[in-house]
RNA sequence: UGCCGGAUCGUCCAAUGGUAGGACUGCGGCCUUUGGAGCCGUCUAUCUAGGUUCGAAUCCUAGUCCGGCAGCCA
């Protein structure tokens, strides 16, 4: 986590989403005395995952942006499904992504005493009630979507009764589920959150934060626009699930003696192709071991990206790139993947890697000779310096670059075939080594001491250049090649009555043993990133180790070849 | 059949009465000591039907389709 990063970089010039619309006619009309105050409020009982994202880009990239404020607020209105471990872990995605919320940082819970006030002042004015109905029976006096409910027998029961029960709700004097407080709204709204929707709930559960403090906890709607605000929010932006509730945001407020009433405004989610966002369904892939944690490098969560090798520069790029709207979307991962490419091609020094390691004999170089060859670390970037690299008479390259038959179109080494090794010298593939099943074990070649340094005198051109590495040179390491978690990218389109798990990708994690690298990896550390020239961007595992390097591949390179020959077939 | 939203290239987002544009993807080319990167080009879109208007993605009317809502979850 010593990574920083700076979301204000390259915010690119574009036109303003529906949202930074309406606040830019708030500042300009004076509302709220021009200022701006967001709030990101999570629920500590998850990890975060790159929809919050979007959500966090927003909410703190406004408040840049209007030269206000983001507030930080857990919202732990329910303390039996929260945690105090997904606390720091959603504190640090927030710092990763770049962002501060400087002292702004509170919990709902920091507002049960208000809450509890507030609540006692609806009551006295009527317009809260303690209902004694079950869970069931509250359901059924509900009514349907196209049914009005009808009044529960306890609507009219005295506020000074209300008020000795609500107290003793609150002190512990019932069993969880012997009674609720109700807002007194309306049984026949055609909105059903406002059919006297529970404000508080008994629960004999210790709290994060407040311990044992309350027996009841109030709920979200009621805590949500109240908390925010105490706060002084003057937008809070939220999710679309929560259009219809807005009534109820207002009502509360409208309805409580406070000073402040935040414009609640709703935006579409996050959805990418070939992943699932919902906490319900990522929760089941880690406890069910489809993963090996919420930061396996697989998971669409900041810290599985952050492990995988994700720069956070390029989420947020990302974020800004898909901009904000109210319309259902799902965005292609290639989209996302492309930012973490333009990010990493700029930044990740290049190395060579062979993953699937194929022995090659230079049969006319000389047994004990080792040269050394200058290798530029980036050519995007100048700065970033050169490095020596060691050549000799046996080498790795990778099995994929030779083909005893090969294609049409095939640049790299076959029989007989010349190409260049990277930075050193033009090879010629003279014979083909096999053991007894016929499998391709070693090649011998003969190089071109005129071509030193990847040219030749006659200006002769080769087709190919191979990425290699020098045997006696090569340190080994592990490899975790990483493709899409679903083979669907709609990974939510299983058939009828099948779990969303019969769309795991059964190759999203293929372990590569045995891969030879060039020597000045050895001390790579966690959370360095390189190219291996012509595989892509690997980043290095939490658990590497010298002596045991892992490495993950965050995103292939744009494989051309590897397209048209898929295509040919 | 209730209420609330939404509908523009394959995908995501612009254009708010005046030439439908960008990004990703795809396709083609140039270049290349990474079949990378870069550069150039290119395909594809206003849900439908009426109406208003010199002019409609935008305004009006009527439809169609899609999403969300019946936790003492958030």
């Amino acid at each position: 986590m010593s990574e920083q990063n700076n979301p204000e970089s390259t915010a690119p010039v574009r036109s303003l989403d529906f949202i930074r619309k309406r606040i830019t006619e708030d500042v300009k009309t004076g509302k709220n005395q021009g200022q701006v105050i967001t709030r990101f409020p999570p629920e500590p009982n998850g990890y975060l995952h790159i929809g919050h994202a979007k959500s966090i880009n927003i909410n703190f990239g406004i408040a840049r942006d209007f030269n206000g404020r983001c507030h930080l607020r857990f919202d732990d209105t329910n303390p039996e499904k929260e945690d105090m471990e997904y606390i720091n872990s959603i504190q640090a995605d927030v710092k990763w992504l770049g962002y501060d919320w400087g002292i702004h940082r509170y919990n709902a819970s920091d507002y049960f005493d208000k809450l509890y006030e507030y609540a006692i002042e609806l009551i006295k004015n009527g317009k809260a009630y303690v209902c004694d109905l079950t869970a069931d029976q509250v359901r059924e006096y509900r009514g349907t979507l196209t049914e009005p409910g009808k009044p529960s027998p306890f609507r009219n029961r005295s506020a000074e009764e209300s008020l000795v029960l609500f107290e003793k709700m609150a002190t512990g004097g019932f069993p969880e589920g012997a009674c609720t407080l109700r807002a007194k709204i309306d049984m026949a709204s055609p909105n059903i959150n406002l059919r006297d929707p529970a404000i508080y709930r008994i629960k004999h559960a210790s709290h994060p934060h407040t311990g044992d403090k309350w027996h009841i906890y109030p709920m979200y709607d009621f805590a949500h626009g109240i908390s925010d605000a105490l706060e002084h929010i003057t937008h809070s932006i939220c999710t679309l699930e929560f259009e219809d509730h807005r009534p109820l945001y207002d009502w509360f407020l409208d309805n409580i003696t406070i000073d402040c009433h935040p414009q609640q405004i709703e935006f579409a989610r996050l959805n990418l192709t070939y992943t699932v966002m919902s906490k319900r369904k990522l929760l089941q892939l880690v406890k069910e071991n489809f993963v090996s944690g919420w930061d396996d490098p697989r998971m669409p969560t900041l810290c599985g990206l952050r492990r995988r090798g994700y720069p956070p520069q390029a989420i947020i790029n990302f974020c800004n790139r898909i901009g904000v709207d109210k319309t259902n979307s799902t965005v292609e991962i290639e989209m996302l993947e492309y930012y973490v490419r333009e990010d990493l091609n700029k930044s990740a020094l290049r190395v060579m890697g062979v993953l699937k390691p194929l022995k090659v004999v230079i049969t006319n170089y000389p047994e004990n000779q080792v040269e050394e060859f200058t290798a530029e670390n980036n050519p995007e970037d100048a700065t970033a310096g050169t490095r020596s690299i060691s050549f000799s008479r046996t080498l790795y390259i990778e099995q994929e670059d030779f083909r005893e038959d090969p294609p049409k179109g095939y640049f790299r080494l076959s029989p007989g075939k010349e190409v260049r090794l990277k930075h050193t010298y033009y090879i010629t593939c003279q014979e083909v080594l096999k053991d007894a099943d016929g499998k391709i074990v070693e090649l011998h070649c003969t190089y071109d001491p005129e071509s030193r340094g990847g040219s030749t005198p006659d200006n002769r051109k080769v087709q190919g250049t191979l990425h290699w590495v020098s045997a006696q040179h090569a340190v080994e390491a592990d490899v975790y090649w990483y493709e899409h978690l679903f083979s669907k990218a709609n990974a939510d389109d299983v058939p009828e009555g099948q779990p969303f798990t019969v769309n795991l990708n059964p190759n999203s994690l293929t372990v590569l043993t045995g891969c030879k690298v060039e020597p000045g990896l050895a001390n790579a550390k966690p959370g360095n990133r390189f190219q291996f020239l012509r595989q892509g961007y690997f980043n290095v595992d939490l658990d590497s180790k010298p002596g045991h390097l892992m490495f993950n591949r965050i995103v292939g390179l744009k494989d051309t070849w590897g397209k048209a020959e898929k295509k040919q077939k």
